[in-house]
DNA sequence: TATGAATGAGGATTCATTCAT
DNA sequence: CATGAATGAATCCTCATTCAT
């Protein structure tokens, strides 16, 4: 890729993305690349197969998406978005402090190591440094996931279910950065623990630090 | 960058390895490696630009290292042995297994957002996913740390410092897991926490879970 | 540009110009170029800026104009054909031919070293030798010019105010010659001489010419 | 092209210019440039086309050039360099002024409507009022063409051999101009005078002016 | 060992042009 | 007439890698 260190702010989105056509095609798009980063990595990936596997032309692609950087920060954010509206929805569904934790943690680790939405997330995280435009976009991303733990362990703090002996934002501090770590130890291939290992962990931690 | 998907193993070193002025001339390219990458990142940094501060051709620089991929996990190596050497003579120096500990989480923590050793290990974190090799060199680094801070909580149970009330080992993942996540969330830049607040939080942690 | 050594004839202009609407979408477009041309050279120039500034699409300006090379050539002949205009109703007042030829020398003279006639005669001068359709339609612009001034000289002659000494065709053609180079000169920007100065020195080349 | 309107300064020669087979790697390039230009324009050459027929890498053109904007820039003023040692060779061998005047006229004018000196200038002649860089570099490579002229029309007064009616300078200005522009007229391919007629009509010109 | 000229595949991006609506 | 989404060929330039010297 390019990732100039701090390019020209450049719009979000061009005209097409409104029409409903734009939108589809902006998704096959986004669905190509996703599939395609996950596989290979960003680096070996082509514009020219990202437009193949959406059925279009490269000029099309860059037509939405003015260049290769964007296609890899939109889409983590159309991924990221997904799978946000799915937590969102699945623990809109759950009672019970300790077991919405048990959810969210499910939802936020890690499905496999060859998880799209960590693969992305992890090529996007050795980009921030370099680029501020990056970082921030980031912070924007990971934003909603922080609030919807902060969420739960402020209900059960509440609720009387979660007892922690420090501050509440140390927890979920810690907590977050527990499950970023647990995620990367599963990403890191080789001899990872399982994700039921994962999630076993991080629930002991939980329990360790919430229960009085 | 390249990195082609699983290249020919190709050799460690090559011959020049062990001459006293290759190694000399190998450190050089190493250095101004590792600075480009941690100003720039591996896709920006040029292998001529590599080979003009280390004051060399090019192809001298091909001559020791290859590929550029490989100039990329052989700084990782060279900076991560540094780091790592520097960390066990520190820690032999230490009494206490709370001391140690402490010592530990400080020398792991990235000094700063720039850090350049963690900038490395981002870099090659989202690359592993793709490439076997990078994951296993990954894994062979890694071992060091895993190992170090085992030995401190092994050192901790046994003087009866520690009392983890769970299995050891478990608390050693998560711990590590922690670190990890903590660091991330400082390289992430912008509204980052303190290092200060990052080891503060470590200990909390460590404190919590180690103290019966 | 493209501009294919020697295309399909093309029709000089479709339907739309005949109607008075199209007509004023025609000028925009035209005044569009010719602003942009002038500001930074054909090459620089994109159908889409010349759109944008002519407040219609970029598909409606291939309506009218078929193809970029014809926006160029058109825009030197609308430009022309105003300068001609003006030229000729300014002269028809003039009385006397000394006066007459000055007053067509300062006419024909670029008005700045930024001139946007004189900028469009450079831009397809240098495309005429490789295309016989631009060298014909540069004769086509060229000949009022030259008659013009081939007017005020026989003029001159048939009143007795300009006597060369020898052929009249030959004056002329020497004359037209020189208006080019300096007027080259003065676009040549850097140290050029100014304005009056070209005007003096043709004036001066006239009054030895053109007195017994 | 591009031809960005003030790119940054760049190096004119890179280092294999110095090598004697550079030397020869750049001729070759150039005399490709030059056939190319003449033959299609600057905007229908392809630097690979370039490459092709100087029997080496389009990286190896680049190596040397930079850009496809020096390329022309490089080609014009190693033609021009070429016209001008044989001018000055040719114009040393020549006694009395009004043959040395005529010789200088033989030799500056375009040999045909193809000569592809004036070709390359008529193509950089375009650009020079988008580019400073441009239109500096024409300047220094239309100079010692002007102190030919000068020197040749000094060396004719002197010698007594000239004897224009006012200043020395505003003839030499002035008889340039009009050789541009016979130049031009030659140029503009379709009805143009032949050579033997325009150096006639400079020839009348100079005796008309320089003869009291 | 060391050089740096040469390679040349590669790849993102551009943009005039088309055409369905 | 008008739009602007879509095309897709075209092309400059990059740069890791090679190799003769």
């Amino acid at each position: 890729m390019k990732t100039a260190p701090d390019p020209a702010p450049a719009p979000r989105r061009r005209g097409p993305a409104s029409t409903e056509n734009g939108q589809r095609s902006r998704d096959r798009v986004l669905q190509a690349a996703l599939d395609l980063i996950t596989e290979a990595g960003i680096d070996q990936v082509r514009l020219a197969e990202i437009a193949r596997r959406a059925s279009m032309s490269s000029g099309q692609v860059m037509y939405y998406f003015t260049s290769k950087e964007h296609i890899l920060l939109e889409t983590l954010a159309w991924r990221d978005g997904q799978d946000i509206s799915r937590a969102h929805a699945t623990l809109a569904g759950v009672t019970g402090a300790w077991e919405q934790l048990e959810q969210f943690i499910g939802l936020f680790l890690p499905a496999s190591p060859a998880d799209p939405s960590w693969i992305l997330w992890m090529e996007v995280w050795a980009r921030a440094p370099h680029n501020r435009q990056v970082s921030q976009r980031l912070e924007e991303l990971l934003r909603p996931w922080r609030d919807e733990l902060a969420a739960i362990v402020d209900r059960g703090v509440t609720e009387g279910a979660f007892s922690p002996p420090g501050a509440i934002d140390d927890f979920t501090l810690r907590f977050a950065a527990l499950l970023d770590g647990l995620a990367i130890l599963h990403l890191r291939q080789m001899h990872h623990p399982s994700r039921e290992r994962l999630i076993e962990l991080a629930m002991a931690t939980a329990r360790s630090e919430l229960t009085a």
